[in-house]
DNA sequence: TAATATACTACCAATTTAGTAGGAATAGCC
DNA sequence: GGCTATTCCTACTAAATTGGTAGTATATTA
């Protein structure tokens, strides 16, 4: 059970543009080099997390990208969700039809704890939470 | 983010396994058989969870599985992690020389908060627990 | 119009997943 | 011993996913 190189760089982005939520339009080509993402791929990141309207993208010279919303409106299970895909332990979680016996399966009560317990912690947690923390700790703006 | 079906076939395996605990070795055809899982795929998962230490093996006619242990001395999260693996919400998680920012990274605070949500769950719960759970919704053994 | 950005489309190599195939070794039973 | 049932072992493979790269089109500013 991994976490794809899509959410974790995307994540980062995310909280690269948190950062500098005041300063106008982020480049992509900024981000990328600090955090050490290759620019081609963090296109196609950028690509998702706009068309899940997480970040708006400014076209042209001294364009760039902006977050949609506040660092404190965006939760990460939406980050997540929206790169990683839903957390699907199992098929017949998602899928009520997918066996015939989800009623009362003692395995998939399991299984779906798990889902639980991920997106109650990814739920409770903002952008903003995490750039307070950054700050709490001293770290520079391009150590995210 | 999803399950393999490796943990899934096997869990629901070790169930089975557990569920006939006192009826002597039970033949991989039959577990297979009854969880519809591919015969030979599963050949390979009793091999790991048997180098896992979780079941025996007995060769020959009349062979088959055991538990290697009772089913409420095995935790989910023994099974889950020889068949899927350690919980690597991301590479700095396992590994703390993986990036300079480790030491006081928020996102990898918050990978290292949903891994243990999830080893959370799967530790607090045995095999035991779900054969319980299966019997007290009155499932025929078949059916888990 | 030149320079700077994003947008879009297509392609690709490596890895992982979920199996299949075939036979060797072992044990029980007649 | 010989037959049968069963696990053990090794190798192969098709399909999907991952993590990119490449090239071009389009929009914006100066």
């Amino acid at each position: 059970m991994k976490l794809s190189t899509r959410t974790r760089y995307g994540v980062r982005a995310m909280l690269d543009l948190a950062e500098n939520a005041k300063k106008g339009p982020l480049q992509l080509k900024i981000i990328a080099q600090r955090q050490d993402i290759s620019a081609k791929y963090l296109e196609q990141l950028m690509a998702i997390l706009k068309s899940a309207g997480l970040v708006r993208s400014i076209r042209g010279a001294k364009g760039g990208y902006v977050l949609a919303k506040d660092p404190n409106q965006i939760r990460l299970n939406q980050v997540f969700h929206c790169l990683e895909g839903p957390v699907t332990t199992a098929e017949c979680v998602e899928n009520e039809d997918y066996c015939r016996r989800t009623a009362d399966c003692a395995v998939r009560h399991v299984w779906i704890q798990v889902r639980q317990a991920i997106e109650d912690v990814l739920q409770s947690t903002t952008l903003q939470d995490l750039t307070d923390k950054a700050k709490e700790q001293g770290m520079p703006d391009y150590q995210i």
